[in-house]
DNA sequence: TTGCGTGCAAAGGTTTTGCATGGCA
DNA sequence: TGCCATGCAAAACCTTTGCACGCAA
């Protein structure tokens, strides 16, 4: 369900975008941004208002490991521009977080459409393996 | 760590992949299935076990989804043959897990390591879209 | 006997739910 | 006013850890 009110913590969030760009950010990043700043936000609050922003598809919700939190990530309006290739990368031993962006990766979207009737959604999907240094040992 | 004695419970986590074959399981999914039978085992000792077991390379551990349990895989032997070009595709909707053979995602595999320096581990990895069936709604 | 395996209880962490209060329109 | 949002507390979950006991070699 969508949002309907504009109230103080939705637009507090939208502040949090600002300020922190196109980061990945967690629930535990928000709270303690904002009791640094001394304007509680209960992580109640952040669970609710994020899922309402997922569903208006102005933040992607990425499940980048089971063990630890959720992470988030705005991206307002520019979905279909700058986010359409983007995917993720993240290394099982060093635990980094890889942007790529890659028209390629169209190729593997419809190759699953087309041989394996699955629509693959790049935004949930994240690629698990070794990046450059960690691979080298 | 891999594992050092015969003990009980490992020969039975054994008689349970036989019985099971290769399918997808749940620490619970185990404790459920000698619960019924009147042969209690502690989930402790089955997160214990299919860690050696991971270790040792004949189980194979997916985080198929954050907030719900990890899924195991009794592989084997087989390792390098049948599961060498085995993905996992997982349905955001119906919640559907499908098995993918196919030799044409090694494209994927080596675009990723020759132009992201990236080696991508397919056990680990799910792609996250849409099946046959929700696709079309 | 030595050290690993077991399993209960408890703790750890993230996420969800109940419920009364407060705020938006 | 009516409904949604908030936030505290508590619950629900999965997973890990501590510790004493049991078992394999």
């Amino acid at each position: 369900m969508a949002s309907q009110y504009k109230t103080k913590n939705r637009n507090l969030l939208f502040e949090y975008f600002e300020e922190k760009g196109y980061e990945h950010f967690t629930v535990s990043d928000v709270s303690a941004f904002f009791d640094q700043k001394g304007q509680h936000m209960g992580v109640t609050s952040i669970y609710r208002q994020l899922e309402k922003m997922v569903d208006e598809g102005i933040v992607n919700k990425y499940i980048i490991d089971g063990t630890s939190s959720a992470c988030f990530e705005y991206v307002g309006n520019n979905i279909h521009h700058e986010h359409e290739n983007c995917f993720h990368c993240k290394c099982e031993k060093c635990g980094k977080l890889i942007h790529i962006q890659c028209d390629d990766l169209n190729e593997l979207k419809n190759h699953l459409l087309q041989h394996h009737d699955f629509v693959l959604n790049p935004l949930r999907t994240v690629f698990y393996g070794l990046c450059q240094e960690c691979a080298k040992r």
